[in-house]
DNA sequence: CAGTAGGAACCGC
DNA sequence: GCGGTTCCTACTG
């Protein structure tokens, strides 16, 4: 795996300002390949405190949108949205750099962002695209937004993981606001036939109601961006690492990974809503916890108790 | 009653 | 084949 190197990550997030370059570029490509695996591990070595960041550069065809996650680890969560013209805000929840509060920053230009934001990387074994946030950013960044393009950053979180790509809005805009709403069910008619045939009770149909308990915003946060590749575990994470989800998942020992479902009822809903699987349900989502288990991405912690679930060691930073 | 565990068949990619 | 999804039985607290 190669990763860009900071000049050519600039180079390419220049040239994408200016140009407002094509989607299949070649750091869409980047993107495809950059997904986490358990044999590529990065310096997750350093210490816990230094939030290890990855640059992600990804061309965006260029269109309006008001909100866009720019990146997010488990201790700190980074929006930057544009309300007015041009103006760009930070805004995260209270555990940004040890626990404190992150400046508010109204940002001129990205430029300034990349050299007062990521000053070096971590360590000198790091790649080049890591970056740790602890000592660089600045009381008052400024970087600039330019208002036709998303820039979003794959990031890894203190745990290790990669997140999944970032959320994006348009993605939800892009389709027809009643297909998501009605679920359209993949199976042919044929195969679907077939499997009913084999089974003691048909497959549940798709009610409207069921379709309806999901909010708008629910289906703006969770539009998947990257078709259904999101891996469960990957999702997990997600939900863990957004305060907004608190209620519904929520880590219980961060270090050892443990972390408990809150409510079993929401978080099987928001994957079914993430995968388009409306009949998603906890036991169904449990169940594909329970297939980690063999793989060793995720176990029950050594003290078992009801909804509580441990990442194996294996997927823990070092 | 909700959660746990795992087998089995199936699906889309 | 992978990574779930769906359905199931048996079991637990």
């Amino acid at each position: 795996m190669t990763l860009p190197q900071i000049d050519s990550f600039k180079k390419e997030k220049f040239a994408f300002d200016t140009l407002s370059a094509s989607s299949n570029d070649s750091t869409s490509s980047d993107r495809e390949t950059m997904s986490w695996s358990p044999n590529y591990e990065p310096e997750m070595s350093q210490p816990q405190t230094e939030q290890a960041f990855k640059f992600e550069p990804i061309a965006d065809p260029g269109y309006s949108q008001t909100s866009v996650d720019f990146g997010s680890t488990s201790d700190y969560f980074l929006n930057f949205y544009n309300p007015g013209q041009g103006s760009v805000e930070f805004n995260s929840p209270p555990l940004w750099r040890n626990g404190q509060n992150p400046p508010m920053a109204s940002c001129s230009t990205w430029e300034n962002m990349c050299e007062n934001m990521y000053a070096a990387p971590p360590s000198a074994s790091a790649p080049p695209n890591l970056y740790s946030l602890e000592q660089h950013v600045p009381e008052h960044a400024s970087f600039n937004y330019s208002q036709h393009s998303v820039h979003q950053h794959s990031v890894y979180n203190s745990y290790g993981f990669e997140q999944s790509p970032p959320l994006r809005n348009h993605q939800f805009s892009e389709q027809n606001d009643l297909s998501m709403l009605s679920f359209p069910i993949i199976y042919s008619p044929e195969k679907k036939a077939k499997r009913q045939k084999s089974r003691k009770t048909p497959k549940k149909a798709i009610s409207s109601e069921e379709a309806s308990q999901f909010t708008e915003q629910d289906r703006l946060a969770l539009t998947p961006n990257h078709k259904n590749s999101i891996h469960l575990w990957q999702f997990l994470a997600e939900l863990l690492n957004q305060q907004k989800y608190l209620k519904c998942i929520k880590w219980m020992d961060r270090e050892q990974g443990i972390f408990k479902i809150e409510d079993s009822q929401e978080v099987a809903k928001l994957w079914g809503l993430r995968k388009n699987r409306p009949n998603m349900n906890y036991d169904k989502l449990s169940r594909s916890i329970r297939q980690y288990y063999k793989k060793g991405i995720i176990q029950k912690p050594q003290v078992s108790s009801r909804l509580v679930y441990q990442f194996s060691a294996k997927f823990k930073s070092g």
